[in-house]
DNA sequence: AAGACATCTATCGGGATTCC
DNA sequence: GGAATCCCGATAGATGTCTT
C-alpha cells in the first residue's frame, strides 16, 4: 500500500516536472500551443499530430497524406522517423514509430496545405526557422583583444568559451571539430590576455579529445 | 489592364486496408 | 491497437482564354 503510494507520488512528481519542462518549451501559434518533440539533437521537431493541430485539420492523417504526396520534395533534414516510448512521448509505455518534421519540413507542409491558417503558419514557421538557425556563437578575434583591458578582456573570452561549448561542444552535434578550433583560439586569447594583464601563464598542456564543460572547470 | 468564364489540377476528408 | 498508406468523390483554387 505504502509502496504503491510512493510510486504514485513519484509518478506525480515526474508528471509535474515534465509538465513544467514542457510549459517552458511550448511554442504558441494563434490559440494553439505545441511542445516541440525533443529528438536529442537540439533542433525543433514537430510530429504530424502537432502540424495537423496547427493547420487546423480535423483529421491528423492529412499531414501524412500531404507528406506522401510530396515526399520527393523532402530531404533528410526536413523529416525523420523515430521510435518513441508512448503517446506522451516522454514517459514509459509501449514503443511506436512517429514521423517528425523539422521547421523546414513543417514549412514545406504548410506550403502545400490550403487550410485558412496555412498562410499564417508559414510566416510563423519561417520566423521560427530563422531563430533556430540564427544561433550566433560569434568569433573571437584575438587581434582585437588588445583593444580591451582588464576584466572585460577575460569576460569576452569566457563568454565565447561558454557559447562555443553550448552550441558546438555536444556529442553528436557534428561540430566538435569547430569546437576544437575554438579551444585553440581560446588558448591563444587566454595567453594574450594573461600577457596583457601581466600575469604568469601556467602550462595549459595538451587539449583532451573529449570536451569538458567550461562551466564545470 | 481588368473582369468573366471555362477548364484543369491538387487538396480535403472519409473510409478501407496494410503493416508493425 | 494504432500509425501509415491507399483509394475515391467532392470541391476549392489556379490557370488560360476571351471579351470589354
Amino acid at each position: 500500500m505504502l509502496a504503491s503510494l510512493d510510486r504514485l507520488i513519484s509518478y506525480a512528481a515526474k508528471v509535474h516536472f515534465i509538465e513544467k519542462v514542457n510549459a517552458m518549451k511550448a511554442l504558441t501559434f494563434k490559440n494553439h500551443s505545441v511542445v516541440p518533440f525533443d529528438n536529442g539533437d537540439g533542433k525543433i521537431w514537430f510530429t504530424a499530430e502537432h502540424l495537423a493541430d496547427l493547420l487546423e485539420y480535423k483529421d491528423v492523417k492529412q499531414v501524412n497524406k500531404i507528406f506522401h504526396r510530396h515526399k520527393d520534395e523532402f530531404t533528410e533534414n526536413m523529416t525523420t522517423k523515430v521510435t518513441v516510448s508512448d503517446k506522451s512521448m516522454t514517459y514509459g509505455g509501449l514503443s511506436k514509430e512517429v514521423r517528425l518534421f523539422s521547421t523546414r519540413g513543417a514549412h514545406l507542409i504548410g506550403m502545400v496545405s490550403r487550410t485558412p491558417v496555412a498562410k499564417d503558419l508559414r510566416i510563423w514557421l519561417l520566423d521560427l526557422s530563422e531563430k533556430e538557425s540564427g544561433i550566433e556563437v560569434g568569433c573571437l578575434e584575438v587581434s582585437n583583444l588588445t583593444q580591451l583591458a582588464g576584466q572585460k578582456l577575460h569576460d569576452v573570452i569566457a563568454a565565447f568559451d561558454k557559447k562555443s561549448f553550448k552550441h558546438r561542444g555536444q556529442k553528436g552535434s557534428g561540430l566538435l571539430a569547430q569546437r576544437k578550433r575554438d579551444i585553440k583560439t581560446i588558448k591563444e586569447a587566454t595567453k594574450l590576455a594573461l600577457q596583457l594583464t601581466q600575469i604568469a601563464i601556467p602550462d595549459l598542456g595538451v587539449f583532451p579529445d573529449t570536451d569538458e564543460d567550461p562551466e564545470a572547470a
